[in-house]
RNA sequence: GGCCCGGUAGUUCAGUUGGUUAGAAUGCCAGCCUGUCACGCUGGAGGUCGACGGUUCGAGCCCGUUCCGGGUCGCCA
C-alpha cells in the first residue's frame, strides 16, 4: 500500500491528539520492553514518540522489533496524549499509537552518531558528510544559512538591487591571492581562473548602467585554509552607481540590522559605531576589533622613552612604539607561570617579549621596576590606571608588532578570562583604511584593499609624494571580532586608475595589457560607484552561533583542501590531460 | 614553508618508570523485560595501538621519517 505522508515530526502537538498521522522518517532509536516498543521518528523539523503495542496492532509490533537505527519508515497512528511527558522533547506531551509500519529502507549501522554533541573526528564527519548532516545542529544551520539568504535577496530586491550572474570562467587576476586555474581546451596552452570575486565584473555592470546589482556568489582563492577560511567560499556581493561611502553604509547596516532581528531576534541599534582604522588600531591593535570586552592598548611611549631600560627606549628610537594593556581587575588570575604563556602567545605575533607590572597587596611587582624611577614608575601607573589587583603587559617594538601582539592578547585574555558573551553581538565599521601597504617581499606598495579602490579626495595628492600616507575610501564591517564585509568606493576614472596603477609599480602597458578592457570601459561614461561584499559563510557562521566555517558549509573541505567523501582533488587520466595539452611535472622532494 | 595539539575497539577516550592476556564508556550481537525516553538486567563478539624504520632481551609508550585530522603564523589585493 502506498502512503501519503500527513504531517512532520516536529510539527505535531497536543492540539493533534486524536488525529491519524502518517509521517516518514529516520529511527533515531528503538527503545524494546519486551511487550512493548517506544520507536524515536526523526525529520528535517524534530523527533516524535512512536508506541508499538502488540493489542494495537501485532504486525506493526512484530516488525517493530526488528528496528534498527537510521531504518527509513512509514509510521501510521493515532495522536494521544503522553502518560508520561518529556519535558526534553518539544513534542514530548504527545506520542502516536502506531497501527501499521511499513520499512522503505534499511540501514547499516552507521559509523557516526547521529548525535549533537558528539565530536568525532573531522575526517570522518565529512567523509560520512551525508550522515553528519543528519545531525539536528547541522540541519539548523543549514536552515540558518539559507534564511539568511533569503532575507538578503529580499531586502537588496526591495532596495532596486538587480541579481546578475557574472563567469566563473573569467581571467587571471594578477594582483591579491592564488587563483584556481582551468585549462582550456579549444584553446590550448591558455587558462581560465576562477574568480576570487566578480569585482570588475561588478564594477562593468556599473558602467552599463544597471545602477545596482547583488549575487550571492562562489569565490574561489587557492589559499591555505583556517578555521574561518576556505578555498571556495561565499560572497553577498553589492555595488551602487551614483553613491559615496555614506550611502552603502547606510543602506547595508540596514542589511545587516534586518539579518539579525529575523535570524536571531536581535536589535542592532543604527547607525552602528564607527573607528577609523587609525583609532581602530591604536585602541585595539586590530583593524577587525572584538569590541565586546575592553582592554583597550595604552600608548606609553612618551613616559618610557628616556627610562633605563634598553628593550623599550631602542624601539622608540627605532620608529616604534611601546604600549600596554591593563588587564584591569584580573591581575591576580596570573601567575608567573600564565604570564609566561601569555608571552608565548604573544611571540607568535613577532614580539620578542612581554614585560608585565603586576599591583597586589603586597605593592608593585615586576621583573622591569628595577629600570624605572620613582616618577616614571607613578606615571606609568597613573597614565594606564594601574590600580591593585590590576597587570599591566607590555610590548615595545615597530607600530606592528606592537599592534599585532597586544591586539591578540586582548583577545586571548578575554578568551582566558572568559569573557565572552556568546549572545552579546557588536558590530562596527572600520573606516579610512591605508590605500596601500609595502610588500617587503616584491618592494613595491601593494593595494591594501584592491586597485581599484579611490583614494579620499583630501589624500590625492599623496599618491605620487607619500603613498603610506594615502586613505582609501574604503570601510569593513566587523561583527565580534570577524571581518564579514567590506568595500570601497571605486575609482571611475581611468586617469585617475592609472595614477593608481602607476603607484602600484606597473608601467602602463602592464596596466593595459591586465585591465585593458576596464580602462577601455572606463572611457565611456562611467558613473561614481561604490560596493560591498560580505563573506556570507562567516555571516552564517555568526549567526549560528558557531565558530568554525565548515559548520555551515554543507560539503567543505579539509585543512588540506580535501574532500575525503569524494576524494577530490585526485589523479586524472593522461588521456584528459593530453586533450587539455597539459603535462604534469612533480617537483622532487 | 614554520609552530602547537591529536591519531589506541564501529565511535569517544584512558593506558603509570618500556615488562603478564591493551582497558572504560557507548555502539553492535544474543537472551529477558508492557511506560521507556541516556530504558533496565544478563551474556558475547569486537584491536595492523595511523604507516615505515630504528633503539632494546622486550615498544601503544623512547628515537627518526612519513601520512592523516585540527588550531595557528606566513599567506589570504
Amino acid at each position: 500500500m502506498k502512503l501519503k505522508r500527513s504531517h512532520m515530526a516536529g510539527s505535531l502537538n497536543k492540539s493533534n491528539i486524536g488525529e491519524t498521522v502518517t509521517l516518514m522518517g529516520w529511527v533515531q532509536k528503538r527503545r524494546d520492553l519486551g511487550g512493548l516498543i517506544f520507536v524515536d521518528l526523526r525529520d528535517r523539523t524534530g523527533i516524535v514518540q512512536i508506541v508499538f503495542d502488540k493489542d494495537i496492532s501485532l504486525d506493526a509490533f512484530n516488525l517493530a522489533s526488528e528496528l534498527g537505527s537510521e531504518y527509513v519508515i512509514a509510521a501510521v497512528g493515532k495522536v494521544h496524549q503522553r502518560q508520561s511527558i518529556n519535558p526534553n522533547l518539544p513534542t514530548g506531551e504527545i506520542e502516536i499509537f502506531a497501527d501499521s509500519l511499513q520499512i522503505l529502507n534499511k540501514s547499516e549501522t552507521p559509523p557516526i552518531y547521529i548525535k549533537d554533541d558528539d565530536d568525532v573526528n573531522e575526517n570522518l564527519r565529512l567523509k560520512y558528510r551525508y550522515l553528519d548532516l543528519r545531525k539536528p545542529s547541522m540541519q539548523k544551520n543549514l536552515m540558518v544559512r539559507h534564511e539568511t539568504s533569503r532575507i538578503v535577496r529580499e531586502f537588496l530586491a526591495a532596495e532596486g538591487f538587480i541579481e546578475v550572474e557574472t563567469p566563473v570562467l573569467t581571467k587571471p587576476t594578477p594582483e591579491g591571492a592564488r587563483d584556481y586555474l582551468v585549462p582550456s581546451r579549444v584553446n590550448p596552452g591558455k587558462f581560465y581562473a576562477l574568480p576570487q570575486s566578480p569585482q570588475l565584473f561588478k564594477q562593468l555592470l556599473m558602467v552599463s548602467g544597471m545602477d545596482r546589482y547583488f549575487q550571492i556568489v562562489k569565490c574561489y582563492r587557492d589559499e591555505d585554509l583556517r578555521a574561518d577560511r576556505q578555498p571556495e567560499f561565499t560572497q553577498i556581493d553589492c555595488e551602487m552607481s551614483f553613491v559615496d561611502a555614506e550611502d552603502v553604509i547606510e543602506i547595508n547596516e540596514r542589511l545587516v540590522q534586518r539579518v539579525f532581528k529575523e535570524i536571531l531576534n536581535l536589535d542592532l541599534q543604527l547607525p552602528l559605531p564607527r573607528l577609523s582604522y587609525q583609532e581602530a588600531m591604536e585602541r585595539y591593535g586590530s583593524d577587525k576589533p572584538d569590541i565586546r570586552y575592553g582592554f583597550e592598548l595604552i600608548d606609553l611611549s612618551e613616559l618610557v622613552k628616556s627610562c633605563g631600560f634598553k628593550v623599550f627606549t631602542s624601539a622608540i628610537e627605532n620608529g616604534g612604539s611601546v604600549r600596554a594593556i591593563n588587564v584591569k581587575g584580573y591581575g591576580d588570575r596570573f601567575s608567573r607561570k600564565d604570564i609566561t604563556s601569555l608571552e608565548e602567545y604573544a611571540k607568535t605575533y613577532g614580539a620578542k617579549g612581554l614585560a608585565w607590572i603586576k599591583v597586589t597587596d603586597e605593592g608593585v611587582t615586576s621583573p622591569i621596576a628595577k629600570f624605572f624611577s620613582e616618577e616614571e614608575m607613578a606615571a606609568i601607573l597613573e597614565k594606564a590606571n594601574v590600580e591593585k589587583g590590576d597587570l599591566l603587559l607590555f610590548a615595545a617594538d615597530k607600530d606592528s608588532v606592537v599592534f599585532d601582539s597586544l591586539g591578540h592578547l586582548r583577545n586571548e585574555l578575554a578568551k582566558r578570562l572568559n569573557l565572552i558573551d556568546k549572545n552579546e553581538f557588536k558590530a562596527l565599521w572600520v573606516t579610512e583604511f591605508p590605500l596601500f601597504e609595502y610588500d617587503e617581499e616584491e618592494n613595491r606598495y601593494v593595494a591594501k584593499h584592491h586597485p581599484f579602490t579611490s583614494p579620499m579626495e583630501e589624500d590625492l595628492a599623496l599618491l605620487e609624494t607619500a603613498p603610506e600616507k594615502a586613505r582609501a575610501k574604503a570601510y569593513d564591517i566587523v561583527i565580534n571580532g570577524y571581518e564579514i564585509g567590506g568595500g570601497s568606493i571605486r575609482i571611475h576614472s581611468s586617469e585617475l586608475q592609472q595614477r593608481m596603477f602607476r603607484a602600484l609599480g606597473f608601467s602602463d602597458e602592464e596596466a593595459w595589457d591586465k585591465f585593458g578592457f576596464l580602462l577601455e570601459a572606463f572611457k565611456y561614461g562611467t558613473p561614481p560607484h561604490g560596493g560591498i561584499a560580505f563573506g556570507f559563510d562567516r555571516l552564517a557562521m555568526i549567526l549560528a552561533q558557531e565558530d568554525n566555517i565548515r559548520q555551515v558549509i554543507a560539503f567543505p573541505k579539509t585543512q588540506n583542501a580535501q574532500d575525503p567523501m569524494t576524494n577530490a582533488p585526485s589523479v586524472v587520466e593522461e588521456k584528459q590531460l593530453k586533450e587539455l595539452s597539459v603535462a604534469v611535472k612533480l617537483e622532487e622532494k
